[in-house]
DNA sequence: TTTAAATGCTACTTGTTTATAGTATTTAAC
DNA sequence: GTTAAATACTATAAACAAGTAGCATTTAAA
């Protein structure tokens, strides 16, 4: 799996703004709380609310906030917004077409794992997120 | 994790030149049978010689062959040599230094995923792959 | 109604990775 | 020795991802 700097930066965005479901965020304060560049990820915020991940309330005293709850939010759902599902998928030796019928050298080696991360990709929400910190950030 | 495509090249290289370990293969010959640009193609086997995986011998009847025994290379050293380490133990949401004392608020629900990984890449060696391949190619 | 603080949009710049071009070097066959 | 078939090297080009700049738009507060 290939997961690209920007879904690194929506993960930090969406995991940060899943403890505290209800708030209202501002590109600046996100900012300063995560460590993404402003332009980029007010970019990315505007893309993310696109999505309907979150919504953007504009004008003075606007910001983001969550436009769906936050334990239907699969992490799966975010990768495949922002890098596509293909980047999950993808054969490990990058052959276009590895299907079942003529699968690569090392499919079936990798599969297993491929599967698991998957897995955890599809089972774990935002609000799961929430619950299992335990330390700081 | 992040496999580069040239990572995966040299997978492809070097499982595909794993089926028979003892062959010396050119470049040429490689580039017709596994699905990667030429010149690239070179200088990632030249790369994969100065690495110690195989070696070059050079002239005309030249090519390359295994330089070590192949149950003895594993996946997790060719990307290791290709991306880095730290391609592979990267904190999901990038963070620079996401260790115990401040991980990162996904770390725990990635931790197993990423042991996972980790864990095929390191116990698997060129030599399982090819006694994998149950299909084509 | 003016101002300030927020998002929205689009074009551009920078950096990194992937790919190519061209030439030099090596060595076996003739 | 000359040639042909291979690798080695280095510089450059192309493609892609990441980051920035600047102005437009929205809306609440003063």
């Amino acid at each position: 799996m290939n997961l690209s700097k920007t879904s690194k930066y929506a993960f930090r965005i969406l995991s940060h703004m899943a403890k505290d479901e209800k708030a209202l965020y501002s590109a600046q304060q996100l900012h300063k709380e995560i460590d993404v560049p402003e332009k980029y990820l007010r970019r990315l915020l505007t893309d993310l609310s696109k999505h309907g991940f979150i919504k953007s309330i504009q004008g003075r005293q606007g910001g983001f906030t969550f436009n769906r709850d936050i334990n239907q939010i699969t992490l799966l759902e975010i990768v495949d917004a922002i890098d596509g599902l293909d980047s999950i998928n993808e054969c490990i030796l990058g052959y276009e077409s590895c299907a079942f019928s003529h699968s690569c050298p090392m499919h079936n080696i990798w599969e297993e794992t491929k599967q698991k991360t998957i897995k955890t990709l599809t089972d774990t929400t935002l609000s799961d997120i929430h619950k299992s910190i335990v330390g700081v950030n």
